[in-house]
DNA sequence: GGAATTTCTTGAAGTAGTTCAAGTTTTTAA
DNA sequence: TTAAAAACTTGAACTACTTCAAGAAATTCC
């Protein structure tokens, strides 16, 4: 079976048998244990990666030294601090497994590189960024215009597999409420 | 004086004199006045926009009828509905001119066409993008992370000049609280 | 398979914000 | 240069959430 980003790539961009190769002679794939984290607050993030298998979270440990989960990652998607990535300065964030996962990892400068060896690349991370981007603004539009409980069936009807993958209490803060209020909403007693 | 998006452009990449004429065949400078709408709910935005000058704010009406800021852009910035754009279906939001302004915009087959004559240009818009979701996560992390109080004078502080440009109403949706609670916070009443 | 850890639930009390309504100030435009 | 419209302010009442604390359930792992 193929390399799963290179399957990735091939839904946006064209690629040649010998960009293949290039590619693939650079790609590391690394298994990462539940838990385990790949980024700490602090350092500078000079690695993006492609989650082929289970789910990482990015998160922050907030004043209240409380974890918050920003954004999760899952098969298919690319997750870095992308202000750290680009210049070069510590992280705010923290990069984690929730489950035992697999990942891409690509160094910065070797990616440089095989961006200007392959242009046809370039084409296949614009796309993807635009897309996160679109992404993302939906994500704010949902924030800011929905109520707690909204946002909780809103992801629920979208995402249910999903939803039984992460522990409610890291969902609970990525959709931007505490734990106990999710639990209510679940129950009913709001 | 040269065109400001070639100036951005050359920012981050070198570009040809032969292609920067093919690009400047492209492009076309238009003026936006205050409160006009360039793109409506339900419309295909099939356009990027890029802000030579003034300010455009990308914002909704929510189901109580009221305006929500969701973001905004200046000078040296791309703004669209990326979804939209993307996907080619209706838009969730406007794009309304907060100042007159002016706009280099660029219809998706132009810019798609102008990607493949100029590869360099992918990288462009990669690098763009890729800073863009960067401040996105930012965003996100000081939405999860303060209080309205810490927002409003974080976003003081460190955009002074832009908070004197945007009605206060405007600023205080985009920073997801109430007009009536910043007039307070700006009071010291809270 | 049982102890330890992690996750989830529940209710009571508290609070950071919203909403409403009315008045004031500032800006726009004819 | 003035009337109209837009933007801002204020206080009082309200509410959608948070926080805390404690117990119950589920999961992990020797």
């Amino acid at each position: 079976m193929q390399n799963a980003l290179i399957l990735h790539i091939k839904k946006f961009i064209s690629l040649e048998p010998s960009d293949i190769d290039k590619l693939e002679s650079c790609l590391e794939l690394s298994k990462i244990k539940k838990k385990e984290q790949i980024l700490k607050e602090g350092q500078i993030c000079n690695t993006m990666y492609f989650i082929t298998k289970g789910c990482i979270r990015q998160y922050i440990i907030n004043s209240k030294g409380v974890e918050q989960t920003l954004q999760f990652g899952i098969e298919n998607w690319w997750i870095t601090d992308y202000l750290s990535y680009h210049n070069d300065v510590a992280s705010s964030f923290y990069l984690q497994a929730v489950e035992n996962s697999e990942v891409i990892a690509i160094d910065k400068t070797i990616l440089e590189s095989l961006l200007i060896e392959i242009p046809n690349l370039e084409m296949y991370f614009r796309i993807v960024m635009q897309k996160s981007f679109g992404a993302m603004q939906m994500r704010i539009k949902f924030l800011f215009t929905m109520s707690a409980e909204e946002r909780y069936h809103h992801f629920n009807d979208h995402f249910p597999e999903f939803v039984q993958r992460v522990p409610q209490y890291m969902l609970a803060s990525y959709l931007d409420f505490s734990a106990e209020f999710m639990s209510k909403i679940r129950a009913g007693k709001v």
